[in-house]
DNA sequence: TGCAGCTTGAGGTACGCACCTCAAAAAACG
DNA sequence: CGTTTTTTGAGGTGCGTACCTCAAGCTGCA
C-alpha cells in the first residue's frame, strides 16, 4: 500500500541496505549479479526514490545559472523578472538561481563568464546568439558535466540538452493567419519590421509569415523587412519612408520592440486605427497597446511558464530524472484585448 | 548564507527547540510573549519551513479527491486524463488523487459521495452545477475542515475556497471578436449552438459573445441559441432547420461539443468551408477539425495546467501556505491551426 | 595453502523537521 | 507563604535517504 523504501528493496533482494545503497547510487564494489538482483527488486516493487528525502540527506542544493543578454528591452526585463520569481519560488526546493547578464554584442564576455562558473554548477539556461564562440563555450560546459538548455532562441541541437521556447516559424505563421484574416480579404501590402535580421528568431518568424501570406493570402504583399536596430528614431524614419512609397499598406507586422514608437509615428501620420497591427511578446507596452486598440493581436509565450519550465528541466537533468515533454511544451499564445489576463 | 533551521530560530529567540516547535505548529502551552519572541526571530532570520523535511517527518500524505460528472464527452475525458496525470506526477510529493465520477444529472449522488469522504481527505476539487444540494454539500465539507475548489465552472464564492478555470464571459467575448473579424466586415447572421443553457458556463459565454457582437459588429446578428442536449441528431435537426430559415448565416459559434456532427451536417448541406466556425475546448475532435479546416478557431483552457493548478492549490490550502495567484491564473487560449501544439 | 583483493553486512551519523515524554522552572493563585 | 497551574527545557525517536567506516566473508591466484 505505502511506497516501498530502500529497506523493502534490501529485504526483497536479500541483500543489505548498504548494498542497495551502493547500487542505487552507482557506487563501486558490487558484483554484477548482485546489481541486477537489486534492480529486479526495484522493478518488482516499483520503488521510486523519495527525492525529498534524498535531497535532504544529500544536503544537495542546485546552483542554477541563467545567462541573458544585456539591454533594456522590456522583453528581457520580463524574462529576467520571471526567472527571478521562478528562482525564489524554487528556493524551497533547494535551487538557487543566479542571473547573469552579459553585454549583448560580446559573446566572448559570455564565454568567459560561462568558463568561470564553478564545477558545482548544476545547470545553465542560456539565451544567446548562435555563434562559434557560444558553441564552443557550450561544448566545454557540457564536457564538464554541466547541463545546458537554450532559452527563447534555440541553439544547435547537439550543443544543448534542451530547448525551452516556442517555434518561431510557427509563431510567424500564426501571425500571418491573423494578419490575413483581420485584413478581411482586401488587397494591399504589409509592412514587416524587425530590430535586426541577424537574430535567428526574426528570420524564422519572417519565414513562417511569408509562407502563409504567399500561400493563403495572395492579395496581400509583404514588403521587405525594415530593420530598426532597436532605435525609435530609425523606426520612425523607415516607417514614414515606407508608407510614403506604399500608400496601400493594410497591416504592419512588428516582429520586435518599438510599439510605442510605431504608435506615435502612425498618430503623426494620421493613420491611427487605419491598419491591422500584429506584434510579438506581451510586455507592458504591448499590453497597453492592446488595451488602447493600437495593436490588434500579439503573439507571445508565457514568461512565467518559460522560467518555471527552465528550472524544472534543469533540475530534472541534474537529477537524471525524466522530463514530462508535454508539460514543458510552450504554447504559442495569441493575445487580443478580450483574452488579456487582468 | 545557508537557510536558517529551527535550531537557528531557537538560538536567536533564546528559547529551546521544543518551544520553537510549539510555536511553529500552533501547539498550546506557550506564553504570548514567548510566541512573539519566536515569531520575531523567524522574521529576523527569514526562516521558511522546509516543507519537504516537514512532510517527511510528519509522514503526511495528501488525500485529494476530484469529482467530475459522468458522461462520455471528450472534454471530460481529457480533464480526467489530465487530472490522472497530474496526480501520478504529484505522487512523489506524497499526494494521492482519487477521481470520482458522479452521474451527471444526479446531484444527490454527488452529495452523498462527498459526505462519505473520510475526514482525512485533504482537499476536494469539484466540477458541478450550481444547485442548492451542491451548495449544502460544499458547506458541510468545509465545516469538516476540508478545502474545496471549483473546477472549470465556478461555484458561488462563499462556498468554495478557490476557482480554477477561465472566465467564461471573457471567453465568449474573445470568441466574438474572432468571429466578427474573421467574417471580415460582411453582414449577416450568426448561429449560436450550446448543449444546454442550464449550465452556467454556456450562459456566461453567450452573454460575453453578445456583448461584443452588439457593440463592435453591428452588421452581424446573433440568432437565439440552439440547444442540442448533447445529441448529434438534435444538432443536425436544429442546424438544418435554422439554416433553412436564415440563409444569410455567416458564422457558427459552437459553445459545446458536437463538432463532428456539425461538420457532417454542413457537408450534407453543401456548406463546408462557407462559414466561419468557432468552437470551445481543444479535444481530439476539435483538434482534428482545426487541422482539416472545418473550424477556424477554438477557445480553450489548458487541461494540464488546470489539473496541476488544482493540485497545487489544494496542497497549498492543506498546508495553509500562500497561493501564487499569477501562476494559478488560467489563460483563455486562442487556438488556430497554425499555433496548434504538435 | 595462504594471502591479497574484491564484495558484502552491520552499524553509525546526518539532513530538517514533527511529535512525544518527563522533569524542572516559572508564574499565578489563594 | 505554599500550592497549583502554566510554561519551558532537555532529550529521544522516527521519516527516507546518503555516505562513511570497519570487519567479515568470499573469490581467485600463486
Amino acid at each position: 500500500m505505502t511506497r516501498p523504501t530502500v529497506n523493502d528493496i534490501a529485504r526483497e533482494a536479500g541483500v543489505s541496505l548498504a548494498t542497495v545503497d551502493r547500487v542505487l547510487n552507482d557506487r563501486p564494489g558490487v558484483r554484477a549479479k548482485t546489481v541486477s538482483a537489486v534492480q529486479e527488486a526495484v522493478a518488482r516493487l516499483g520503488y521510486v526514490r523519495d527525492m525529498a528525502a534524498a535531497n535532504l540527506a544529500r544536503q544537495r542544493s542546485y546552483q542554477m545559472v541563467a545567462a541573458l543578454p544585456d539591454g533594456d528591452s522590456q522583453f528581457l526585463a520580463e524574462l529576467e523578472q520571471a526567472l527571478r520569481e521562478a528562482g525564489s519560488g524554487a528556493a524551497q526546493a533547494r535551487v538557487a538561481l543566479q542571473i547573469l547578464r552579459y553585454p549583448a554584442e560580446d559573446v566572448h564576455a559570455l564565454a568567459a563568464a560561462l568558463a568561470a562558473l564553478p564545477d558545482t554548477t548544476s545547470g545553465v539556461a542560456l539565451m544567446a546568439p548562435e555563434t562559434p564562440v557560444v558553441r564552443d563555450a557550450l561544448r566545454s560546459l557540457r564536457a564538464r558535466g554541466i547541463p545546458v538548455i537554450a532559452l527563447v532562441s534555440d541553439l544547435p541541437n547537439t550543443e544543448r540538452d534542451h530547448f525551452i521556447g516556442i517555434d518561431s516559424r510557427a509563431a510567424g505563421r500564426t501571425a500571418a493567419v491573423l494578419m490575413g484574416r483581420f485584413c478581411g480579404g482586401s488587397t494591399g501590402s504589409i509592412l514587416a519590421i524587425a530590430q535586426s535580421m541577424h537574430l535567428r528568431d526574426a528570420v524564422d518568424r519572417r519565414r513562417g509569415f511569408d509562407e502563409v501570406m504567399l500561400a493563403e493570402f495572395p492579395g496581400l504583399t509583404v514588403l521587405p523587412t525594415l530593420e530598426t536596430h532597436g532605435a525609435d528614431s530609425t523606426l520612425r524614419a523607415v516607417v514614414t519612408e515606407a508608407l510614403r512609397h506604399a500608400p496601400d499598406v493594410r497591416g504592419i507586422y512588428l516582429m520586435g520592440a518599438g510599439h510605442r514608437a510605431l504608435a506615435a509615428t502612425l498618430a503623426d501620420l494620421g493613420l491611427t486605427g487605419r491598419m491591422v497591427i500584429i506584434g510579438h511578446e506581451l510586455t507592458p507596452h504591448t499590453r497597453q497597446a492592446l488595451l488602447s486598440g493600437h495593436i490588434d493581436a500579439v503573439i507571445t509565450q508565457n514568461m512565467g511558464h518559460l522560467a518555471r519550465s527552465a528550472l524544472r528541466v534543469l533540475r530534472a537533468r541534474a537529477d537524471h530524472a525524466a522530463i514530462d515533454a508535454a508539460q514543458e511544451q510552450l504554447r504559442i499564445e495569441i493575445v487580443i484585448r478580450e483574452n488579456l489576463a487582468p
